[in-house]
DNA sequence: AACTATTAGGCAAACGTTTGACTGGAATTT
DNA sequence: AAATTCCAGTCAAACGTTTGCCTAATAGTT
C-alpha cells in the first residue's frame, strides 16, 4: 500500500507555523530566523521529507520532464541517440518520458497528445516513415511546447532540427568507391519520402555525375522490396557490377551474403559500403565499410538544444547538422593503392 | 513561449456554471442534463480542451507513470527488455520515466529518489553490479511503491522479481558440450557477486559433476580480466581444451577470434557456447551457439506483474522465472551425430 | 392542492506547494 | 519619547481537478 508521505503542511502543523514559513525555510528564501530555519530543516530531515514534484509543477507550470518519441528501441541507432540524450538530461536534472511510435502515424499522434497532456517541458522526436501528415507535430508547436526533431527534416515544420548530412555522407561513400576503381555502382535505396534516404540517393547520383559516370536507373534497387535478394542476383547477372552503396548496413549485409554465396571476392571484385555503422558492421566477415552516423552526438546535441530553448526561452528555431564519416573496413579497397 | 492551455475553470466561466459541473459533464459522472452536457462537451471540443494530468495526479495521488532503472541502453539485452515493457505500459496507458544507472550505485540511488519524488506509481529496475548496499531499493519498498526487480535476485530484498534460470541455462549448455564429445571445457565467468553470473558458474560445475568430470579451477577464466586474451591463449597452450562455455556472447566472440587466429577448427576441434543471444551471435562467422535469454518477455512479464500489483493493490511479492533456451548454431557440433 | 421524490447543479474542501501582500512587534534612529 | 525601519512570520490566493454534501427547483404521486 502506498504510504502517504510527509508534507510541508505536516511539518508546519507540528511546529505551529504556517506552510509558507516551512516552504521558505526549506528553499532558503524569505526572512526567517536562523533557529527557526534550523528547527524546520531538522524536522524535515527527521521525517525524511521530500518535496512533491507534482505539486511543484502545479504552481510553477514546469515539470522537468522531457518527452521523447522514437520509432523503436531495438535498433542500435536509436539507442545511441537515447544514450546521448540521457547524458544531458540527467546532468541537467530532467527526466525522460519515452514513447515508441513503431513508425506508425497513429501511435506517433497519440504519443504527442500524451506528452502534451503530461505537460512536458519539451519534446524530442524522430519522425517515423509516415510521409505526409504532420499535424500532430504542428500541434506541439502551436501549444508552444519546444520541439526538436531528429534525423529527418520535415519541410513544413518550422521548428528546430538536429540532422546529419546524408547527402554528403552518401557522396563521400560513392566518391570513395569511384576513387578505388569502381565504375558500375549499384545503389540500394530506402523509401523516397524519407528525407534521409532520399538525400543519400541524391548524393549517390551527384557523385556519379561529378565523376562523369552516367546515372542508370537500372542500377538502383529498393532495399525494402520483397524481391530484394532476387533483384540483387539479377543485377549481378546482367551488369558488370563492381560496387554497392547501400542505404543501410542491414541491406549491405544481405548483399555481402549474396556475394559470398556467389564466390565473389570482396573487395577485389566487388566493393560494398553500408550506412549507419551498426554494430553488425564490425562483426560480419568481411567487416563492413560504412558511413558512420554520430548517433550519440545527435542525441546529445538535440537534448542540449532543447534545454537551451526551454531554459532561455528561445523562440527562433535552430538547425544543426552533424558530420558523418566514412569508415573503411574490409569491404572496400584501399583507394590509394588501387587507383 | 508556452501557451496557457484552457482549463475546466475557463470553460465553466464561459458557460456560467461551476467547475464541478464541467468536470462531471466531461467525465460522464453525476447528474447533468443532456443539453448542458452537450453544451459543455461542445465548448471543450471547440477550445481543444485537454485535461491536465498534473492536476489530476494531485487529487488522485496517481500519476500513471512507471519508473524504469536500467544500467544502460547501448546493449541489446536491455533494449529488448525496454521494448517488452513498453508494449505493456503503452497498452495500459502508462508512461515510462527512464533512468540509466551506468551500473553505478550512486546513480542508481539518485534515480530511485528522483522517481520516488516524481511520485511514480511503480518502479521496474535491473540492479547494476554494485554488490552490497541496496538501501535505495529498500527505500522504495518502505515508501510502499510497488517494485519489480529484473534479472538479478537480491537476497535481502523482499519484493517481486522476474528472472531467468541461469543455473539451468548454463547446465544445459555444458551438458550439450559434453554430449557432443567435449571433456575439457573452459568456463569464462563473470563477476561472482552478480547472482546471474554466479549461477551460470554453478550450472557449469554441476553439469561437470553430473557427468563425472572433475571441476578444475585452472579451467576457469575471468571474462572481465585485463589479461583475458592472454589467459585464453595460455590455457589453450597448456591443456587439451575442446570446449568453451562463456558467461557472455562478447567473451565468446573474443574466444572465437583467438581460435580462428590459431587455426583451430570450430566446432570440430573446439566448440564454443556464449550467453544471451546478442545480435552479434548471428552475424559473426561461424555463427555462435548461445543460450538465449527471453529479454523481451522478461520486460513484458515484469511490466505485467508491476501493473497487476499497482492496479489490484497486491501486497505479496511474486517471483517469476522464465526459461532460457539453447540455440545451436555453428560453433557447436550436432550432438546426435558426434556422440 | 399538498406532499414526496427526483434531478440539476452549486458549494467548498482537498491535493502540496509557492509567493505577493500584509502585520505585529522589536530594534533602531532622531 | 516619538517616529522610523526592519524582521519574522502569517494570510490568502493560485495552480486544475475531483467529489461528498447540500439545495432549489422541477416532476410525479396521491
Amino acid at each position: 500500500m502506498k504510504k502517504k508521505k510527509v508534507s510541508i503542511t505536516d511539518l508546519a502543523k507540528e511546529l505551529n507555523v504556517t506552510p509558507s514559513t516551512v516552504s521558505r525555510a526549506l528553499n532558503g528564501l524569505g526572512n526567517i530566523s536562523t533557529k527557526r530555519k534550523e528547527q524546520i530543516v531538522n524536522l524535515a530531515q527527521k521525517y525524511g521529507y521530500r518535496p512533491n514534484h507534482i505539486a511543484k509543477s502545479m504552481v510553477s507550470n514546469k515539470t522537468f520532464n522531457i518527452g521523447l518519441i522514437l520509432p523503436e528501441f531495438t535498433h542500435n541507432y536509436f539507442n545511441n541517440i537515447l544514450a546521448g540524450i540521457e547524458s544531458i538530461t540527467y546532468q541537467k536534472g530532467y527526466q525522460l518520458l519515452i514513447c515508441t511510435s513503431d513508425a506508425l502515424k497513429e501511435k506517433e499522434e497519440k504519443s504527442c497528445m500524451t506528452l502534451l497532456d503530461a505537460r512536458v517541458d519539451g519534446i524530442l522526436a524522430a519522425a517515423g516513415n509516415s510521409s505526409d501528415n504532420l499535424d500532430h507535430f504542428s500541434k506541439i508547436i502551436d501549444y508552444g511546447t519546444p520541439l526538436v526533431l531528429l534525423d529527418r527534416i520535415c519541410e513544413d515544420l518550422n521548428t528546430s532540427y538536429v540532422i546529419t548530412n546524408d547527402f554528403d555522407g552518401a557522396f563521400e561513400a560513392v566518391q570513395y568507391l569511384i576513387d578505388s576503381g569502381c565504375h558500375n555502382i549499384v545503389h540500394i535505396k530506402g523509401p523516397d519520402y524519407i528525407s534521409t534516404s532520399f538525400n543519400r540517393f541524391l548524393g549517390y547520383q551527384q557523385a556519379l555525375k561529378k565523376n562523369s559516370l552516367n546515372y542508370r536507373e537500372e542500377l538502383v534497387i529498393a532495399g525494402d522490396s520483397e524481391f530484394f535478394l532476387d533483384d540483387v542476383n539479377n543485377i549481378l547477372n546482367t551488369f558488370p557490377i563492381d560496387g554497392f552503396f547501400a542505404f543501410s548496413d542491414y541491406n549491405a549485409y544481405e548483399v555481402v551474403k549474396v556475394l559470398k554465396q556467389r564466390d565473389c571476392k570482396i573487395p577485389e571484385d566487388i566493393s560494398v559500403i553500408g550506412y549507419a555503422d551498426e554494430p553488425l558492421a564490425q562483426y560480419i566477415s568481411p567487416q563492413l565499410s560504412t558511413v558512420k552516423q554520430p548517433a550519440y552526438e545527435i542525441g546529445k546535441r538535440a537534448a542540449e538544444i532543447l534545454l537551451k530553448i526551454i531554459e532561455e526561452n528561445i523562440e527562433v528555431p535552430m538547425t544543426e547538422q552533424l558530420k558523418t564519416s566514412l569508415v573503411h573496413r574490409e569491404t572496400t579497397k584501399n583507394k590509394f593503392i588501387s587507383i
